[in-house]
RNA sequence: CGCGGGGUGGAGCAGCCUGGUAGCUCGCAAGGCUCAUAACCUUGAGGUCAUGCGUUCAAAUCGCAUCCCCGCAA
């Protein structure tokens, strides 16, 4: 099949390179234009696209890929599927109209699960036992197209957003392979959505990762491991702002009422923290403009002490 | 040229503004105390203060340049 692959972030990359593997006819590789991004506003190519030049594929990087050049480039492509993975840009109609079999997209979740840019992180935030990917025929509402194949993996306690993604970037891209093939057979069927179980997974905003400590021990534990990479979990320390990477829940009972954010250990067991109900052990930690470190180093060099309390 | 923080024994930090003996907590090594210990006491090893140039009688500290790391913002 001849097929236009449109993606730009890194989970869209094992998709690409299955893809070059595939043996199928790659005409063109779609992805966002170079911006100036990072520290100090560098210009930067996304990850699709650097896999894409690697591989001597033509890419394209239109601005808008709803207007009358990209529809036209598009149309001159004669491609029999557009297949669409982490592009960034919303589709018309009118681009959908184009390949001749269809359009198919890969989706970080159990659809009607979590629609929308974020359900991997969203599905470890709402402590969800499972996530999955989905290959899904594009229409026009984001994430709502009838499915074609979908696959479930166990959220492990260990499992942050970062591993989880991992492991579904590479699910998808096997899954990709799979869902080709029945194309190519017509031996699929599409599977409506289920629009009673349809859950949002919005975009995380800055304010996702800001840490509440009036909330349960549990419920911090899942925002930690679930806002990763971006934007962290954070809380303040005198005055600065402090990135928790990695938290326990710890079974503890201490001997006053502490306040939520009060710090009721600091030693060689750990960083321990009064929560809503129940108690966080620090592992992992980063201030403001610092280093990553364990929660040992943190005690030693900023002479945290029980009584501190974090927030503010 | 988007804004900002940082590079000091193995680790995390202070010292820099106001130049003049390399400091703290921890780790490590040896010894001691103890029924015992992640506890306590003694002692010890370990540093071209990122790099280069400059100012100075004297630079971790002041000036210029370079390299590297990080946060924000996008």
């Amino acid at each position: 099949m001849k097929i236009v692959f449109f993606g730009s972030a890194h989970f869209a990359v094992p998709a690409l390179q299955a893809l070059i593997k595939s043996g199928h006819e790659l005409v063109c590789v779609v992805t966002q234009p170079d911006k100036k991004r990072g520290r100090h506003l560098h210009v930067c190519e996304t990850d699709v696209k650097s896999t894409a030049v690697a591989a001597g594929l033509k890419t394209f990087q239109p601005e808008n890929i709803k207007s009358k050049e990209s529809v036209d480039f598009l149309k001159k492509l004669d491609a029999d599927l557009f297949v669409i993975v982490a592009y960034g840009q919303i589709f018309s109609q009118e681009v959908l109209d184009i390949p001749r079999v269809m359009p198919i997209n890969i989706h970080a979740s159990l659809l009607p699960r979590y629609r929308g840019a974020a359900p991997i992180n969203w599905a470890i935030i709402n402590a969800d036992k499972k996530a999955g990917v989905s290959i899904m025929y594009v229409s026009l509402k984001t994430d709502s197209g009838p499915v074609i194949l979908q696959e479930g993996i166990r959220i492990e306690d260990s499992d942050t957003a970062v591993t989880l993604e991992d492991k579904l970037r590479y699910l998808g891209a096997e899954l990709l392979m799979d869902a080709l093939k029945v194309i190519d057979d017509r031996s699929y069927c599409l599977l409506e959505q289920d629009e009673d179980k349809v859950i949002l997974a919005p975009k995380l905003r800055k304010e996702d990762g800001l840490i509440d400590w009036g909330e349960s021990a549990t419920a911090i534990h899942n925002q930690v491991r679930g806002v990763l990479p971006w934007p962290g979990a954070f809380t303040f320390f005198r005055g600065k702002m402090l990135k928790v990477f990695q938290t326990d829940v710890l079974p503890i009972f201490p001997n006053h009422k502490p306040v939520p954010g009060e710090v009721i250990r600091a030693d060689k067991h750990g960083i321990v923290v009064a929560c809503g109900r129940g108690f966080l052990n620090l592992k992992e930690l980063q201030l403001e403009a610092g280093k990553r470190m364990s929660g040992q180093n943190f005690i030693i060099g900023h002479r945290l002490k029980p009584g501190d309390v974090l927030g503010k």
